[in-house]
RNA sequence: GGAGAGGUGGGUGAGUGGUUAAUACCAGCAGACUGUAAAUCUGCCGCUUCGGCUACGUAGGUUCGAAUCCUACCCUCUCCA
C-alpha cells in the first residue's frame, strides 16, 4: 500500500471506493477535496476536527480542500429537525460566520491549500427550473434508502418534501465543484453517495466518498454538538479545555485517543496496556489533554494547564490568576446572593440560597453558612461558587 | 372532507377534581470520597422582598378547589376518503 493511501485510511470509517481513491491518488493530479459545513454554527468543536484532520491529510499530500459553507442548504431546512424551522441566515451574519470559521479552521487546515466557498453561489442560479430538473434525477424509493428517512417513514413520522432536496443539492454541489473526493461524518454517507450518482449523471467522474467516525461528546453517548452542550470548542481557553477533557469518563478517553490523538497507534496500545497494569488512568488522560491543548493553543499551554489543574483540583487551591471586577453598590452593604446574581455568578437567588445551604459558596476560602449574609462596601475578596467559578470582587 | 388519539417542568415520561411545585428516569448543580471536573455515594434541582407568586398547548368557563371536567382555538399524530 502506498504511504498516501495509508495516511488517508487512518481513522477513516469507510472509503467508497478504495480502488477509485487509489486511482485518483496515483494519477498525480491535484485533487479537489470537498467538505460541507453548516452556516449557522460557527463555533467549531473537537467533533469537527476529526473531519478537518482528514482534510488536512489530503493537504499534506498537496491536494486542494474546498471548505464549503452550505448557506443555501441551510436555507432549505434541516432534515434532522422535524418541525424546527431553521433560522434564515442573513448575508451579514453569513459573512461574519465565515470569518469565524476561517479564524478557527486554519488552526488545522493550510491556508494556501484551502478555498472557502458558499453553495448559494451556484444554487441561487438554479432557479425553480433547475431544481425541478435536479429533482427528476432521483426517486423516492432511493431516497427512502437513507436510514433516517427510512426510519421516519416506517414509523409514520413526518418527512417534509423539501427534505428530499437536501441530499440532492448537496450532491449538486459536488457537480458544481467537480469534486474528486468528499469527506463527511458517517451520518452523511447517504448524502455523499448521492453526489456520486449525480456526478455520473452529469458525466463527471464520481467522487470518492470518505466517511469519518462521529465523535461522542462529553457525555460519552451522544454525538458532540453545540445544541446538546456536550462539546469542547476549539477556541476554548486552555484551562477550560484541559478541564473538560479531564472530565470525560475513563472509557471515553480511549475513543478520543483513537479519533483525536495523532499518536501512533502502537503507542496508544502501549498506554492501554499500562493502565491494565495499574497505571492511574488520570495520568493517561493528562497525556491526551496536553496534546489537544497544545494543538489548539501554543506549544506548552498543555503543560501549564495541567499544573493549574493539579493545583486547583488535587490540592484544592485557589487559582493564581483570577479575574477581578469592581461593583458599585448603592447602599453600604448588599445581600450576598443579590450581588452574585447581579454579576451572573448564579442564575437566581433561589439557586444562591441552595448553594449556600449545600456549602457551595466561599469567600476568601471561607465557607458561607448564612444565606442572609451581607457584604459591605469598600471590601474586597475572592468569591467562589462551586469548584470552578472564581471571581475577585471589589465593592 | 369524516372518525379518533394526543400536547405536562432542559429531555423522556407518569398523573385524570383536593397533602400535586406536580411520580420516575436522564441531563444539570452542590457536597463527600477518590486516582481526575473518571467511577461511586448523598443532597439539591420554578421564582421570590420568604408574606407569597407563576406553572401542565392558548383563551375562556364550571367548582370551595382543576394539569385533571366543559367550550372555543392552535398544533402534532393515526385511520378512512
Amino acid at each position: 500500500m502506498s504511504d498516501a493511501l495509508k495516511l488517508i485510511k487512518r481513522g477513516s470509517d469507510e472509503i467508497l471506493t478504495e480502488s477509485d481513491l487509489k486511482k485518483k491518488l496515483d494519477s498525480g493530479k491535484k485533487l479537489i477535496v470537498k467538505a460541507g459545513f453548516d452556516p449557522t454554527a460557527p463555533d467549531l468543536h473537537l467533533g469537527h476536527t476529526v473531519l478537518l484532520n482528514k482534510l488536512r491529510h489530503f493537504q499534506d499530500l498537496g491536494h486542494k480542500v474546498i471548505f464549503l459553507i452550505g448557506d443555501f442548504t441551510g436555507r432549505i431546512g434541516d432534515p434532522s429537525g422535524t418541525n424546527k424551522t431553521r433560522p434564515i441566515v442573513d448575508s451579514d451574519s453569513l459573512i461574519e460566520n465565515a470569518k469565524t470559521y476561517k479564524n478557527q479552521v486554519f488552526k488545522i487546515l493550510k491556508e494556501d491549500l484551502t478555498e472557502v466557498r458558499f453553495n448559494s453561489e451556484w444554487c441561487d442560479k438554479l432557479g425553480a427550473d433547475g431544481l425541478i430538473k435536479l429533482a427528476s434525477k432521483y426517486n423516492v424509493a432511493r431516497m427512502l434508502e437513507r436510514d433516517d428517512f427510512n426510519k421516519r417513514f416506517s414509523s409514520n413520522k413526518t418527512i417534509a418534501i423539501h427534505e428530499f432536496l437536501y441530499p440532492l443539492v448537496q450532491g449538486y454541489d459536488s457537480v458544481a465543484l467537480e469534486a474528486d473526493v468528499e469527506c463527511g461524518g458517517t451520518d452523511q454517507k447517504f448524502n455523499l453517495l448521492v453526489g456520486r450518482e449525480l456526478q455520473r449523471d452529469y458525466e463527471q467522474e464520481p467522487q470518492v466518498v470518505i466517511t469519518v467516525p462521529i465523535l461522542e461528546g462529553l457525555d460519552g453517548v451522544k454525538k458532540m454538538s453545540k445544541s446538546l452542550d456536550n462539546y469542547i470548542a476549539i477556541d476554548e481557553e486552555p484551562d477550560e479545555m484541559f478541564g473538560k477533557i479531564m472530565s470525560i469518563s475513563d472509557e471515553l478517553m480511549w475513543r478520543w485517543f483513537e479519533l483525536l490523538s495523532f499518536m501512533p497507534e502502537e503507542d496508544i496500545a502501549k498506554l492501554k496496556d499500562e493502565m491494565k497494569k495499574g497505571k492511574n488512568p488520570r495520568d493517561i488522560k493528562f497525556i491526551l489533554a496536553e496534546e489537544l491543548v497544545d494543538r489548539f493553543h501554543k506549544e506548552g499551554e498543555g503543560k501549564k494547564s495541567k499544573e493549574i489543574f493539579l493545583n486547583r483540583f488535587q490540592k484544592g487551591n485557589i487559582p493564581d490568576e483570577i479575574e477581578s471586577v469592581k461593583v458599585d453598590i448603592k447602599n453600604d452593604s448588599v445581600l450576598l446572593v443579590n450581588l452574585l446574581k447581579d454579576i451572573n455568578m448564579i442564575s437566581s437567588i433561589s439557586e444562591g440560597n441552595r448553594l449556600i445551604t449545600q456549602g457551595g459558596i466561599r469567600i476568601n476560602s471561607e465557607k458561607v453558612e448564612d444565606p442572609k449574609l451581607e457584604v459591605s462596601k469598600g471590601s474586597e475578596g475572592i468569591y467562589q461558587v462551586g469548584k470552578r467559578k472564581f471571581l475577585k470582587i471589589i465593592l
